[in-house]
DNA sequence: AGAAAAAATGAAATTTTATTTCATAATTTT
DNA sequence: AAAATTATGAAATAAAATTTCATTTTTTCT
């Protein structure tokens, strides 16, 4: 845990002399790396011991210990947080903000993924005779573009994000097909109702999703990927880009176990493309 | 800078026996912020003053300064790079390697954008009688991701990922009209046609490319979202993660353009939904 | 190659810094 | 209000870092 924050939590703990201590070290951190003993005890106008002490109230072994700690502490920097936009902001400043929102996103989803049902769902993946990705209105896209990349493997892929096309190719789905379900919140009522019959017809369903949701409940795997709520705008922000990061770590997977081989193919999809673009000069 | 780096870096600059104790630090760093000055000059066997001059060398006040450097170096963690996938990582490797070259990619994203572009966007944005989205591939998803934001804030907006329909659009675009071209090349033939086709008819083009591209300068306004390639896998990953980051900055520029009473409009939007989802029990 | 100069190194001395001890002061409990 | 407990700092001690300086090693220049 960060120093500073552990000091705060345990202000109240603290004696008299030693918050002094707590006091100096808050309001300024910085200059206490760089201060002596001495220095940060005249400052707090208290004696040296009771600096000791402090340091070692907080589980460190000294004074230069705790400096140490405090030193890790301030180097964090900024680690990426949810920063929420706000009215005032200018065009940088909520750029900026919703870059760090993403990548904190990123950093949580990667945390909420267990790699254990990575390895199942890639298993599946990779066995499947056919594979479905369901989505609708922010994951649709999510869907579309998982439809986009294992296209590529030229493996039997469709996608759907209409409630209705879904729901027949559920029905018509058979044992060794695979159906990924993806949906932010899992509370789509029509997506988990499309995840159960996809179940009741044999099929493998892999739910892209919010740990614990009612979607979660109807799938064999659950791929959870937890973001922070989406709350800023009233619209999926950062889900959207964490299921696609994840998509992005399936079609991988997926090319791994299919061996060096099939990635030549992927070379040869893709330089087909060439002759619709403008040569590149350098 | 990084200490550690830096000791890498002045490697050769540093006496035989300086070396000695670069070495030790390196092979184990985070031991040598818990050793004493005698401690470390006994491990790399050589004196405590040599010791004390290297550290000096380093541009540091002594030897606990350094330890302060070196402690705020190894605390400052692993900062997102692009790590490439390798054909024997495991599921937990290969996963964490796309998710940091993904947030990689989104810091590199963020710098190369110019908050002058995002206003002057947003403003033709806000004052467009018609708005469309034109991708291809893996952009196509970021346009229609696009639509699905935009569609929420009540303006004509229309996404194609059809090179005719981009084509006719573009044909049938007018004065007032805002067409966003999306395409991490930039090189692909008929979207730069798309967009010359629509500048020609009077609209605003938005190009969201790679600087320097054929497509960059055929647009009235770029928004260049440069990653590093997306080599891994011969498809794309990262780029159009950046992509739709931006267009979150677009929808979050638009909706703060508008003002608070919008934003309202926004959540009504939201819990429109609410009745096609199972509720919550919290 | 060999002498002179320069640079590097470590032993010992010194200085700085941190910690411990212990007497006293402040606070709490009874 | 006395006793017990806890907090505090002065002084002593210990530990750690730095400086000084003599010696060794390396480099440069004949």
């Amino acid at each position: 845990m960060n120093i500073l924050e552990k000091i705060t939590n345990e202000l109240d703990t603290l004696s008299k002399s030693e918050r002094k201590v707590a006091e100096v070290i808050l309001s300024s951190p910085s200059t206490v790396i760089h201060s002596s003993i001495a220095a940060l005890a005249k400052q707090a106008k208290i004696s040296e011991p009771t600096v000791n002490r402090f340091c070692r109230r907080l589980d460190t072994k000294g004074y230069p210990d705790f400096k140490l700690h405090l030193a890790q502490s301030l180097a964090n920097g900024t680690p990426y947080v949810n920063r929420h936009v706000d009215e005032n902001d200018t065009a940088d400043e909520y750029t900026s903000k919703i870059f760090e929102s993403t990548m904190a996103s990123l950093e949580l989803a990667r945390k909420s993924l267990n790699s254990n049902d990575i390895n199942r769902s890639v298993d599946v993946l990779t066995q499947a005779n056919k594979i479905s990705f369901f989505g609708l209105g922010a994951s649709a896209i999510v869907a579309h573009d998982a439809q986009n990349k294992f296209f590529r493997f030229n493996v039997p892929v469709v996608y759907f994000d209409d409630i209705l096309m879904q729901r027949m190719s559920a029905i018509n789905s058979r044992q060794g097909d695979v159906v990924v379900v993806i949906s932010h919140t899992g509370r789509t009522k029509s997506l988990v109702e499309v995840a159960s019959l996809a179940k009741e017809n044999d099929a493998t369903v892999i739910g892209i999703t919010t740990t614990g949701t009612p979607l979660a409940k109807e799938c064999s795997i659950v791929l959870s990927v937890d973001v922070s709520e989406d709350t800023d705008l009233y619209m999926p922000m950062s889900s959207r880009i964490a299921q696609l990061a994840l998509i992005d770590v399936l079609a991988t997977g997926f090319t791994l176990r299919r061996g060096s081989k099939f990635r030549d193919n992927l070379k040869k999809v893709k330089d087909s493309l060439r002759s619709s673009r403008f040569e590149r000069k350098d």
